[in-house]
DNA sequence: CTAAACTTTTGGAGCGTTCCATTGGAGCGT
DNA sequence: ACGCTCCAATGGAACGCTCCAAAAGTTTAG
């Protein structure tokens, strides 16, 4: 940092190598660790970055290599910390390659042009993992890999998909219910392409059984809001229920506030099943019998696709890897009275 | 994206000025939505930049430009949600300004070298917001505007302060349960200056009060886990108590399942208060009343400030800005039977 | 019809790095 | 003392843009 006319300006390399006697280039080798920098030298460098307190210029590091290190993730969403094991995942691989993880949800500047995945392309990352229904994302003719994680269906030509498979889920939550005794169970759904997968599940596994079919929150966002006045609609249908499997951890949340207005408790008076294993599941206040979709798998799964598409030939076909889900029984779920 | 031996290879600025037969530096104005563009010469860019879908690289104009309009912003973890509001506040005052914010957790590669704000400076945000306890951070020498939000110390030097007042929260809080009838109030703490100015109010207040201090989990995490633990310990004291002050959401909401494990319920036995107005504490299924730190407005006073140091006058002095917190009283507190 | 005054378009330098080809020494054997 | 090899260090081009000064084209007024 120098001190022109009272302002501080960012160190380039070529203060730290005049700060160190030495050519620019020098420095640039001691930033990159090549071992084949002189003890003096290297230390002459090391301290004058410290003395200027130089930070390397990441744009200019990524123009001049052609690397950024970086790999973009899109969720929908901060708040909806359905992610959170699929980040981790993804870290567990990346960090020992030495990536970086650039997180960022569906929020645009409605002044600007692009959608969030423009903005990582233009941020020169090398890969993108979304995941988020990515309908309404503009993916055509991206020329990075690209791995959509937890969607079934994919408008990226050429993208990878990886996904838990939801059929399966359903299946044994519903298993678990009956095997309670439940035979009344509503199923809250959504919006989008992931519920409607689960939906279509609980749909067929409950005509299998010859038991009655009750759908709510079809066209309700998958947040709690979504599930409390599904919930609400189906109390209000008046039909008999014992149990709730709902598309998300969200909804069951939500699920369960309406009830706890009606004065049902959970598990005593309703069983409640949720889906993803969301950290909000997990709440010690709420304990909720959920299906892991097993997104730290998914994680690494698309972690290690990357790095195949990166490293390896261009030319992959597109994959398809499913992950067996599993049931996480915690305390809101009982036999029936 | 040009086609080379069967390799998508990004468009750059000269492909598309090829394409639309103009220079470079036309394609640079269009990009801008310079005004003195003709409407002939614009259409035939924006048609070309459409055909080879390019994205302009946004490490070379940050580079050749010297701007990035991005403001960095770090917080602890993504899964403790009480950013959310201030993030929210942020971006209100930003998106009018088209900045783009980058938002980072503590989470750093443990093979790379610097810390999360060494990654924004080296990514040349333009003013870093700090939503962390600062204290382990790198912030010597920043050449950047930092402000440092929730927190009413900081190490870094210069940087402007904005919280949210501590002392006046307690008072609420307690002022709260003691209308309620409630004597035995105990107080959840944990590590860090903000958990800590919370329970030397706390202590100061019932000090004054005349009724016993109870603090517990001065040494835990401020999470769930850290509230869960220290309610354990609270309950093994033997202590009578009928109400908890938690110093964080989440800390009450590990509460409350401590408190449930042994039968107790919420707000029935025992009344709860938290603080923050976390995402977690709105959930319909916690209800949970709690100090609002109006996080929004800390992320809209933030803002400002960021936005008067990078337009005005570059030698502001380090300014702080206390704002004043509510009390919002939802379901987990009650009349002391 | 020409000069002046705009308006639109352009080439070139520069942003802070990396990477490559090259230089300049040191060390060695003869 | 000489040429060789080997290693450390360097200068310059390149990355894909922006921004400025200048060129080219168009309009207006006399």
């Amino acid at each position: 940092m120098t001190q022109i006319d009272g302002v501080n300006k960012k160190a380039t390399i070529y203060d730290v190598a005049e700060a160190a006697g030495v050519s620019k280039s020098l420095v640039s080798l001691v930033l990159r660790g090549d071992s084949a920098v002189s003890p003096t030298k290297r230390e002459a460098v090391q301290k004058a970055i410290k003395k200027l307190n130089y930070r390397p210029s990441r744009n200019a590091q990524n123009l001049a290599s052609n690397r950024t290190k970086t790999i973009g993730m899109v969720i929908t969403e901060y708040e909806n910390l359905a992610y959170s094991n699929v980040l981790i995942g993804l870290r567990e691989v990346f960090d020992k390659q030495d990536y970086q993880i650039l997180l960022t949800d569906l929020h645009t500047n409605p002044n600007l042009h692009g959608d969030a995945v423009d903005a990582l392309v233009s941020m020169d990352v090398e890969a993108v993992v979304l995941f988020v229904e990515p309908a309404n994302l503009n993916t055509e003719g991206l020329s990075i890999p690209a791995i959509v994680v937890g969607a079934r269906e994919s408008t990226v030509k050429g993208a990878d998909l990886i996904y838990s498979n939801d059929y399966l889920g359903s299946q044994i939550v519903l298993e678990h219910l009956i095997k309670l005794g439940h035979k009344n169970i509503a199923h809250l759904s959504g919006l989008g392409g992931i519920a409607g997968n689960r939906r279509k599940a609980y749909v067929e596994i409950m005509q299998e059984q010859g038991m009655p079919r009750m759908v709510y929150g079809e066209s309700q966002k998958t947040n709690q809001l979504g599930g409390y006045l599904a919930t609400k609609e189906l109390i209000a249908s008046g039909k008999p229920f014992t149990a709730i499997y709902a598309a998300n951890d969200y909804i069951a949340a939500g699920a369960i506030s309406a009830l706890a207005e009606v004065g049902k408790s959970v598990p005593g008076d309703v069983s409640i099943v949720g889906y993803d294993n969301a950290p909000i599941a997990r709440e010690y206040a709420m304990k909720l019998t959920t299906v892991d979709d097993m997104g730290l798998e998914l994680g690494r799964q698309a972690a290690e696709q990357i790095l195949k598409h990166l490293e390896g030939n261009k030319s992959q076909k597109p994959k398809q890897i499913v992950i067996e889900p599993s049931l996480v029984i915690r305390k809101s779920t009982a036999k029936k009275k």
